[in-house]
DNA sequence: TTGAAAGCGCTAACAC
DNA sequence: GTGTTAGCGCTTTCAA
């Protein structure tokens, strides 16, 4: 691997002015410069980010920590790479083992040792946050609500599950099912909070029953929404607290040898790429991917540029997707 | 951040007792080394990685490199990651940009400075692998036919295939269609001609327009299933090269007006989790992912280890998983 | 505009 | 069993 002596030797230059030139930082005549490219060019010169890091410089590098089993954060993390990507930075990523094993402080303290600064897609909180508060990088959080200790970008939960009732109710839903999310997260008690609220502001039937518990995944939704079944009085139609559990109410829903969404309408959150695959394809409520990444990533460029923006919160708007599990009570489907 | 020389001074002794202690090497007394290890754990001391790797060392960290937004990989990935963390090393990610962009050369130096070793999924072949070869680090891929130039785990697409075939022709299908997967990929190819072997050793129907093109994604295998149901004599099964496909499939025989598997028997190939969530569930082919993720983390310990393993290629069966998507022909359910 | 010196945190090699 | 020395590849600071 040639190394930044090499390139500098060649150039007949000291190290530092190659270094200088790689850099595009000033203090370099314009022909060395174009020399020194060419070389580094040739052999094939790449810095050595650990050698950049150890030495208090930029990698240019961002490190993202979430759960990526989760189809959600999959896509996010995605979407983060392609916004770093765009600004020149690449992108490394930390699959966090499952929920609550091993502390995932050093996980941070791994990535803080190669990366200029951290990305942290929350999937529980307290416990983990404390860990982190000690890192001593750049760090911003999505999916939390309190912008504290960290700046962090979010959908906005609340208006969105609104959204969602409100369409159910729009199509003549009295009786409303919510299966509810992992409520360790903020996005969940978000939602379930809107859920509730809109099920008095709109008169809509009340009761503990209709609120099934869930935990952000397929098999929970698909007990939860078996439960709701199995009520004296089932609800008409289904608010699941996230696609992924919209996917297990809906086998339950079938298995209960009702159809989506002619006995039972269903809506998620969340508008993952499969939702739009399903079939029939989920009506939903989409968070703004793109947008969130990008946000985070300027977030997290400020903070690495020395321009602090503590204790910031960027909410994004999320936006009801209208496909084919929720129609009208009692209706046929179109 | 703690650093091993303050443990050290804390301790009252070198640096390098410090770091013998630490990473557990012969040549510290037991005593010496229990201390050592309480001051660390007490102020919280991380090994900085960066440094580790620069001065030689290792960094019980493995790179995994692949395209991210494909079920499958995103699957493999994880399960590299269980069994990296069962041999006490961490995984970190780079998640390849779309298809061709961007020479991922420096991608793997960019993993190479910082982790002992990568473990590459390959996505497409030939010119990648090209600029893999430059690299002086312990590399092992996957899915690729040929160990040549690095050792390789690859999954018996072969033999996998030609069970998929088997099964619909046990089943009494004699006109079998066939939804091919990226060709660029040796496992595409492998599928592609077991179905074809296995077409004319079981006397099954013959004939080019059986064979439709797709890509592996969903979108391929709709738009090949389309074209499949257009034919003047449509087959009574498809076998698409992957789940991902049959999925695309399901939606065009369901478009078409027919239904799965009564009309229209489907199998798929790799067995994602989606497969067996699915309504009605996929019948696959079931790669061994966790067998196959094992594998490349032990290949890729031993070549660290310095215990070279060169053109080495490991194959690991595959199984058919019996769902409810393929049927006897014009048979009903069960 | 350029270079020299020092040091980031760590580990190999060699002393004692 | 323990310490010393040197150096990984780079960037900072300071000097020319």
């Amino acid at each position: 691997m040639p190394t930044l002596a090499e390139v500098a030797k060649i150039a007949g230059v000291s190290i530092m002015t190659a270094s200088r030139a790689v850099n595009n930082r000033p203090g370099v005549s314009e022909r060395t410069r174009d020399e020194i490219m060419r070389i580094a060019d040739e052999i094939g010169y790449v810095a050595n980010r650990a050698a950049q890091k150890l030495s208090g410089g930029q990698t240019h590098l961002i490190g993202v920590i979430g759960q990526l089993y989760t189809g959600f954060t999959s896509e996010l993390v995605l979407n983060i790479g392609s916004a770093a990507r765009a600004v020149d930075y690449e992108m490394l990523v930390y699959s966090l083992p499952a929920e609550n094993r091993s502390p995932p402080g050093n996980v941070v303290d791994l990535l803080n040792q190669v990366a200029d600064g951290v990305i942290v897609i929350l999937p529980y909180e307290s416990d983990y946050l404390a860990t982190l508060t000690r890192s001593h990088i750049p760090i911003v959080t999505i999916d939390q609500t309190k912008p504290d200790p960290f700046p962090a970008v979010i959908a906005d939960n609340y208006a969105g599950a609104r959204l969602a009732v409100q369409h159910l109710a729009d199509l003549g839903h009295k009786r409303i099912g919510f299966i509810t999310g992992n409520e360790r997260l903020a996005s969940a008690r978000d939602r379930r909070r809107a859920y509730c609220d809109m099920r008095s502001q709109l008169n809509l039937d009340q009761g503990d029953d209709l609120i099934s518990k869930g935990d952000f995944q397929q098999k929970g939704g698909y007990e939860a929404a078996k439960r709701l079944l199995a009520l004296k009085r089932p609800p008409t139609a289904i608010f699941a607290a996230n696609d992924v559990s919209a996917f297990g109410a809906m086998t339950a829903i079938r298995q209960a040898g009702l159809r989506v969404p002619e006995d039972m309408s269903l809506i998620g959150f969340d508008d993952i790429p499969l939702a739009a695959q399903l079939h029939p394809a989920l009506t939903t409520i989409r968070q703004p991917l793109p947008q969130m990444a990008r946000a985070a990533v300027n977030l997290l460029l400020a903070m690495i540029a020395g321009i602090d923006a503590p204790s910031q919160l960027i909410t994004l708007p999320t936006q009801l997707i209208v496909r084919e599990t929720a129609i009208k009570i009692g209706g046929r489907v179109g």
